[in-house]
DNA sequence: ATTCTGCATTTTGAATTCAAAATACACGAA
DNA sequence: TTCGTGTATTTTGAATTCAAAATGCAGAAT
């Protein structure tokens, strides 16, 4: 092989001077193998080939099979027994099934804000809130879900239970692939303010039962919009 | 180096003839270690060394090293940049956060349980639920807790929600170690047969909202034997 | 005595090498 | 022609090797 056996720079940037860089080689592949994942370039149900993946990133197989590893443990990938991997299928089954979780989710992140959420951090949430809404006005869509997912996230901060921040975050992955898969444009947008503005007042009047309750229904709307994105007719029996 | 370069055998058994095996050695080796993490043979903050483990399966620092990526992701151990790894510690405020998460995930499960168990579902379920009152009779304390654990997970597989069925699974591994840690012998035999019982009638009246209560109460109730088992006192106000 | 510096040793991170399994393909028999 | 069988090629699994980082320690300077 070549690629100049320099110890060569791992090709990022150049002009950063001190080099703060930690972070092990595998990360870096599992970053980067996640997002195109999610976005779609390497799309569901294809087969990966490690040295083709290997040679695009420049790394050896060793980094590459370590971040398969994380992948497959958030269900991006499947592992198959000596036939390497290949990207997960979106199965619309599987989505429903995760928003009925998320759902349920929320609705404890939402009892446990009601009583542990200060003014200091009321304040901010309704900042965050202000600022979705500019964004929203201006039809800055990026802007707008960026802000989206950190609120949510904020929100489940203040909560103050770590293994359920953990938990949602590890399913929040799960939750934009499905998003991308259904290429939501949404024109929930509208409905979507509507019912923060919900949630914004249930916190404010530290409601836990309202609280719980409309940000519950804001997640099991959303996996609505998402299931109907992937052409899944409304009837939800089972099977 | 030596370990005998010869195409050694894996060095597991040799007397069974046709050699059946699937199974990657990095899934051995993250079994065999979280096995190791849940009886705690090695104890929680221990440092691992690579080196001293590969030694002691015979397997070298590739299979290890992907082992250990499972099991990071697993939330039983802690990667540290350039430093390797260890065992990560059993936190009383991570383990209460834990049981409260899969409290509300056991109350989801006995709604889903009431809509979706058929009568061949439940009469499974009542037979698993005899052959461990025959178990707590004769105070069989290893079988009790398998079936215990197999009934729980059945339970949830009828619910039908795959994803929550994951959830589950992995949280399950954290629930156990937190119960080793917390040598949980446990009297709560009694209690928690009684509370079975009650799980049973609210599935076979069909009745979602107290199925949802009493699995939702015994998760709790579970977890609070186990907090006063790590010696946390009863007052559950946070930090 | 204490702290700092520089070197030796150990341990980890990643590339490479080697072996085993799977796949593709060509040839021959029915 | 079609179906198997055997062989070559490719791809994966795991061990080994090499390089970089961290750790431990001895000696010097204050």
């Amino acid at each position: 092989m070549d690629h100049t056996s320099l110890p060569t720079e791992p090709a990022t940037s150049r002009t950063t001077a001190p080099r703060l860089r930690r972070l092990s080689l595998y990360e870096v592949v599992a970053e980067r193998l996640r997002e195109m994942v999610l976005e779609g370039e390497l799309p569901p149900g294809s087969r990966i080939s490690e040295k083709r993946l290997c040679e695009s990133f420049e790394v050896s197989r060793t980094p590459l099979r370590e971040a398969l590893k994380v992948l497959a443990n958030e269900g991006l990938v499947e592992l198959l027994p000596n036939r390497g991997a290949k990207v997960t299928e979106v199965d619309p089954q599987a989505v429903a099934d995760l928003f009925e979780v998320m759902a349920e989710l929320e609705g404890l992140s939402g009892r446990l804000l009601a009583e542990r959420a200060d003014e200091t951090a009321i304040a901010e949430v309704r900042e965050l809130h202000e600022r979705m809404l500019d964004h929203y006005r201006r039809q800055e869509r990026q802007d707008y879900f960026a802000l989206n997912q950190r609120l949510h996230r904020r929100l489940t901060e203040i909560a103050g239970n770590g293994v359920l921040l953990e938990l949602e975050s590890s399913l929040t992955v799960k939750v934009t692939r499905a998003r991308y898969a259904a290429n939501l444009q949404l024109g929930r947008w509208e409905e979507s303010a509507r019912e923060h503005a919900e949630i914004l007042e249930a916190l404010e009047a530290r409601d836990a039962v309202a609280l719980s309750r409309t940000m519950r229904d804001h997640m099991r709307r959303t996996g609505e919009a998402v299931l109907q994105g992937l052409g899944v007719n409304g009837s939800p029996d089972k099977k």
